[in-house]
Parts: structure tokens; C-alpha cells; sequence
DNA sequence: AACATGATGCTCT
DNA sequence: GAGCATCATGTTA
């Protein structure tokens, strides 16, 4: 009944550049056996960061706790968490260099995947599943517990394995300007699959303002309460 | 479609 | 204390 599963990819296939790799991502597949069970994603958006040079990198000022797996070896997650509430999960690449892991089309588990995303049942169509960094995470049941899992590792529980379908055909990727990051925007860095609805709307970074405009100043009347 | 904003907590200065 | 490699939901078109 099952096919024959498809090999993890090479270590040297992510002993490369992001940007170079980061394309040759597109079509592979990614998969997370957890405790609860295992979803599968074919990777259908991507976005490369470059390491010490590119301001937008989280590699940019340094080695920190937080992205200490990207200065290690090619090959393995780095998952960090942002906004209080979401996890994203890059593949780690040559030279500190690594790739976002941007959208995905679920291929196996879409009802565990759906218990994670809506817990609430509801109507949700399947593209939405894996439809942005976050919302793929959350699909595949990704947290910081795997931050530096080796994706090359046949035995490990996540891991990343070429595409069942053959060569993907080069016409099928598309390049375009990294999403919500406010620096080195010139840069089309993010790929994804030609015509996937799986992949995620593009928004254009937009600064937030301050949740309370801070004083700093001395405050007209401040010292006495009114009485 | 674009834009605005609240939710929420970790990481670095 | 400020700034997030985001998402969901609301409003205005």
C-alpha cells in the first residue's frame, strides 16, 4: 500500500549558499513523525537569508543562544519563536546561511493538521493549512523542541526527502522581494511554486507604532492629584 | 484589495 | 524597553 518513501537528502545539498539552495527546496517534501502522528508538506514557498553580511538575517549581529544552530553545521532546523505566539523553522545552510521555510501543501496527515490549526471545526479550505512560516509549523506540529534536529538523519522524526514527482521543472519557480522584513528589501530572495494556492500572500513590511505613545517629558501638572 | 490593530512573550540593548 | 522573518479579524473600499 505505501510507496517505498523517498530518501532524506544529502548533507551536501545543504552545504551550499541559501540562495542556492533555497529554490532547489521547492518540491521536496518535509515530514514530522510527532507522538500525535505524522503530517507531510511539499515546500512550496522558501525564503533564503545569508548570514553575516545580510541585515536581514538573524545571523547579522552575531552567535546568540537564539540562533546558535544556524552557526553550526548544514543540515539541521533552526526554529525560533516571535510575536508571543508563532514559530517559524529555517533549514540551515553553508557559511551561517539558511532557508525560511515560507508555505507547504500538505500531502499526508491534513486531519492531524487540521486538529492543530482549528481546533474549533469549521470550514477551511486544505491550501490554508500550511499557507505561511507560522501556520507550517503549526500544521507539522513544529516548536522549539526542534530546534536542532538533523533533517538529514534518516532516523530522525523530521526530516527532509526529495519529491516523489521527479525534477520539478525550473519554469515552475518564481522569485520575488522577502516578506515583512524592513531590511535589504532590494533583494528577490523568496521562491515559490508558479501557481501553488498554498502559497502565501505577499504583504510589503509595514513599521507598527508604539502600542502607547511613551512620555518622556515632565507631564503638564503631574505631581499633585487633582482634588 | 489595502490598511489597521490587538494578541502575546522572547531576545537583545 | 523596543522590536520583532506573524496571524486573525476588523474596517474601508
Amino acid at each position: 500500500m505505501s510507496a517505498p518513501a523517498a530518501p532524506v537528502l544529502p548533507r551536501e545539498f545543504f552545504a551550499r549558499p541559501a540562495p542556492e539552495v533555497a529554490p532547489a527546496l521547492l518540491g521536496c517534501v518535509l515530514r514530522y513523525d510527532s507522538p500525535d502522528g505524522t503530517v507531510a508538506a511539499v515546500i512550496t514557498e522558501v525564503e533564503a537569508y545569508a548570514g553575516r553580511s545580510d541585515p536581514a538575517s538573524h545571523a547579522f549581529r552575531g552567535e546568540t543562544p537564539r540562533n546558535a544552530v544556524m552557526f553550526g553545521p548544514p543540515g539541521y532546523l533552526y526554529v525560533y519563536f516571535t510575536y508571543g505566539m508563532h514559530f517559524c523553522a529555517n533549514l540551515v545552510c553553508e557559511s551561517v546561511s539558511a532557508v525560511l521555510l515560507r508555505a507547504g501543501r500538505i500531502i499526508e496527515g491534513a486531519d492531524l493538521a487540521a486538529d492543530r490549526r482549528w481546533p474549533e471545526p469549521g470550514q477551511h479550505p486544505d491550501r490554508d493549512l500550511a499557507r505561511g512560516p507560522a501556520r507550517l509549523c503549526q500544521a507539522l506540529g513544529i516548536d522549539r523542541a526542534l530546534n536542532g534536529a538533523d533533517a538529514v538523519d534518516p532516523g530522525s522524526p523530521l526530516r527532509v526527502s526529495a519529491g516523489s514527482g521527479g525534477p520539478r521543472p525550473a519554469a515552475a519557480v518564481r522569485a520575488g522581494p522577502r516578506v515583512g522584513i524592513s531590511q535589504a528589501r532590494d533583494v528577490p530572495w523568496r521562491f515559490w511554486l508558479d501557481g501553488d494556492d498554498s502559497v502565501s500572500p505577499y504583504r510589503k513590511f509595514t513599521p507598527r507604532r508604539g502600542r502607547a505613545n511613551p512620555v518622556t517629558g515632565p507631564v503638564p501638572g503631574s505631581g499633585t492629584m487633582p482634588g
